[in-house]
DNA sequence: AACCTCTACGTTTTT
DNA sequence: CGTAGAGGTT
């Protein structure tokens, strides 16, 4: 224990020692936060606690992981196995299924992701005949959720008159009844949605006092990380859980609250010492991961908001350089710009792609980056936009396994009830529906009994659907024996899923192929992790818990592979890397257009940044666009307010425009003239006539834009019946082209019309391809 | 029921 | 610009 100690600074620490009553721990940037807590779980260890005595909760599966893997390094992996660590929404989902009974479910119950919460919602208010315009799926989800992480059930939502007048004011008198509906379809399906994990952990623990009881003597220490990010929910469930007994160790940022617009209460955190008498505070303000140059300028950025716990976080690292701000004409010239600077400080500096990342406030900027990384060779992987788990090919059979666990699920009924296609339509659908809402009972109810809920269809369509319960009730059964494994390869067989999608090799069929195959590579993955752990039979039901509440962040990244990585700021809270360009730093769009009603949803987006900053260890470029494709339209965009938050001192400001230490853009209107004569360029370029930026020329020519040319002289060809197969549009035997996958080729043949169309390419480094023209991007040279 | 075309729509972040 | 969803067509 003694060597532990040795590696902490003072503060760690008291930090970590202190055990005897509430602590509240707040951690800068880079100040050894995860180390503090893993020492400290590692010394309650140590001190007599056992493992399954200790709650330690995180907000994503990625940082659970992670320090478990750190106190098994420091105790042994037996011991850190058995403690009670993992997100909010895992560990309750546990505990949830153990007292499910308490509650109105069964152990087995189904987790919504949100897009089958949204779903389910769009379809009643489609069932109750009201305009999806006004009662848009997506805002009454986010309602809901609010609600519900409120801990406002829908009975409490109709006595609320705030609510209730706020819907009227909107003209949605009828939210509450959605939300009514919502709430027992999903009760009748067996079905609980993310915010549901927290709401029914209050329930349960304020209804059964045993149980809330049991779980206090069980977790003798509880410890939250990032308790900025808490919503009253969670708030809640820790006080009910810790403050009796006063054992509980709390750790967050309020400089890195970003998550309120799910719910998260910076209060939480701010009051914590009056809900817990006698708690102690600890501040970390020793930053070891960054240069002192960007620790400053985070810290004079974060100075500009009002609301925070005043403290001093510094470095005593190499003072490091300035931070670089580039200011590009364009959205594609600064995914120029920063390819370039990544490949000079490739070849110049010996970092390598590992090294970097590419920060963006909205997922839709990664598209600009992904092309001009994957122009200059530079490999990378991108984190976030729709997860692997939401492909539809996946989706559909994890439906098929969360029926054979579970067959009241109603979306996952929906989704595969036709699919494969076995003659069970909307119509049918439709009817099963309002059959199982009228007599207040699941659609596979309605399937199993269709004579007793007076289900009204043919008797062909009966037998269909006598069939599609046979084969449902044939996993069910099977899934009592058999192992994960075993019976997701039953399933993908007698559904129908393998003929359906490996029976022919067409293009888009091989990708799909491959993600099943990936599928079923994560499933054997985890069936091997849990028997290392010690488990005889798993089962698909522990497989779909994990996965319900898994997301891409949390896939298994090969750590052998060297490349840069993109993704949102957001997700990059608790990482961090060598070098980080921080992009797009533009009014509306960072801060966001929609952040700006309000001084605190401004502070918000500067915390964002500010996190964004304090992931880098040694450079830190900011960048922004002039003008940017918004909607389709090119925009005129004025550099982000937060460029003069931070002091000038510490920035190195575009060579170029630079006159004395002004940002440009930021105090004239100089861009209108830059963004005419840029839409002058995309103009050109359409014409086909060059502009006059020759980096444009040189690194544009395999643009959409061309490829678009491509595409629409091949159909005027179309029109015209022209069947010259020796060219077609401006392509022709014996032309050259370059793919941007394969490299450069001669085209040898052509074949085909319309979108049928065909060249075969003999390509130099990969041989011969056919490309179907409707899909290949190449273009001629 | 599958396929296609057209239009409308939206762009915040995630367990 | 890109997609998703509706609507029409085979």
């Amino acid at each position: 224990m003694e060597n532990f100690l040795q590696e902490l600074n003072k503060s760690q620490q008291d930090a970590v020692l202190y055990n005897e009553g509430p602590s509240l721990v707040i951690a800068g940037a880079g100040s050894g936060k995860t180390r503090v807590l893993t020492y400290k779980i590692a010394t309650l260890l140590e001190s007599g606690y056992a493992p399954y005595n200790i709650l330690a909760l995180t907000f994503t599966n990625k940082a659970a992981r992670e320090m478990k893997e750190r106190i098994a390094g420091l105790v042994g992996l037996p011991l850190a196995s058995r403690l009670w660590m993992g997100t909010f929404h895992s560990v309750f989902s546990r505990i949830l299924r153990a007292n499910a009974d308490r509650i109105g479910f069964t152990s087995d119950f189904t987790i919504y992701d949100s897009s089958d919460s949204r779903s389910l919602i769009k379809s009643i208010v489609k069932d109750k005949g009201l305009d999806d315009k006004l009662y848009k799926p997506s805002s009454v989800q986010a309602i809901i959720s609010n609600a519900k992480n409120a801990l406002i059930t829908p009975a409490a939502y109709l006595l609320n008159k705030e609510l209730m007048e706020s819907d009227m004011y909107s003209k949605r008198p009828l939210i509450q009844e959605i939300y009514q509906t919502y709430w027992n379809r999903c009760l009748r399906a067996g079905a609980m949605d993310f915010d549901d994990l927290l709401l029914y952990t209050n329930i349960l623990f304020r209804d059964h006092a045993d149980v809330l009881e049991r779980y206090r003597s069980i977790f003798r220490f509880v410890l939250v990380d990032e308790y900025q990010d808490t919503n009253f929910a969670q708030h809640l469930i820790v006080r009910q859980l810790a403050r009796e007994h006063g054992r509980i160790c709390v750790v967050g940022d309020d400089a890195q609250s970003i998550y309120s617009f799910r719910g998260a209460n910076i209060s939480n955190i701010l009051n914590l010492k009056d809900e817990y008498p006698g708690c102690r505070t600890f501040k970390l303000e020793q930053n070891y991961r960054s240069t002192r140059n960007i620790v400053s300028a985070a810290n004079s950025l974060i100075e500009k908001n009002k609301e925070q716990i005043r403290k001093n976080v510094y470095s005593e690292n190499a003072e490091g350089s300035k931070i670089e701000v580039l200011n590009a004409y364009s959205d594609y010239e600064e995914g120029y710009f920063v390819a370039n600077r990544i490949l000079e400080m490739h070849s110049s500096d010996g970092y390598v792609f590992n090294d970097f990342a590419i920060l963006y406030r909205t997922n839709a900027q990664s598209r600009i980056f992904e092309e001009a990384l994957r122009k200059r060779s530079i490999p990378y992987r991108i984190y976030g936009g729709l997860s692997f788990y939401q492909r539809k090919e996946i989706k559909d059979v994890i439906s098929y396994f969360r029926l054979a666990v579970n067959p009241h699920d109603e979306e996952a009924l929906k989704r595969i009830i036709n699919y494969p296609a076995r003659g069970i339509g909307d119509t049918t659908l439709g009817k099963i529906i309002e059959c199982g809402v009228k007599h207040d009972v699941s659609l596979w109810q309605v399937i199993v009994s269709p004579l007793e809920y007076a289900l009204p269809v043919n008797s062909g369509t009966l037998g269909k659907l006598q069939k599609f319960r046979e084969l449902i009730e044939d996993f069910i059964e099977e899934n009592r024996s058999l192992d994960a494994m075993e019976i997701a390869e039953i399933i993908i067989r007698r559904s129908g899923i393998f003929k359906e999608i490996f029976s022919d090799r067409s293009v888009e069929n091989i990708s799909r192929q491959e993600n099943i195959q990936e599928l079923m590579n994560g499933i054997q993955e985890y069936c091997s992790n849990r028997r290392e752990e010690g488990n005889e039979h798993i089962s698909l039901v522990d497989f779909l818990a994990e996965i319900s509440l898994a997301t891409d962040q949390d896939t298994e990244e090969d750590g052998t592979s060297d490349k840069v990585t993109m993704m949102t700021v957001h997700a990059s809270k608790g990482l961090e890397f060598k070098n980080v360009f921080v992009v797009g730093l533009e009014e509306d769009l960072f801060p966001s257009s929609l952040s700006k009603s309000s001084e605190s949803e401004i502070e918000e987006e500067r915390r964002l940044l500010y996190v964004a900053i304090t992931r880098a260890e040694e450079n830190c470029v900011l960048s922004y666009a002039a003008t940017r494709y918004r909607n389709g339209q090119p925009t005129a965009m004025p550099p982000s307010r937060f460029l003069k938050d931070i002091d000038p001192c510490y920035l190195k400001l575009p060579s170029a425009l630079s006159s004395g230490n002004k940002i440009p853009g930021l105090d004239r209107e100089p861009h209108f003239g830059k963004y005419t004569s840029h839409a002058s360029i995309y103009r050109n370029k359409t014409t086909g006539s060059r502009s006059s930026f020759p980096m444009w020329d040189a690194e544009m020519s395999a643009s959409t834009s061309s490829l678009k040319k491509v595409s629409s002289l091949v159909s005027s060809s179309t029109e015209s019946e022209e069947r010259t197969l020796t060219s077609i549009g401006n392509i022709s035997v014996n032309a050259r082209i370059r793919h941007d996958r394969f490299g450069e080729g001669t085209v040898v043949e052509i074949s085909g019309e319309g979108d049928n169309c065909k060249v075969g390419v003999e390509f130099d480094q990969v041989g011969k391809k056919q490309l179907l023209l409707k899909f290949a991007k190449f273009t001629v040279i």
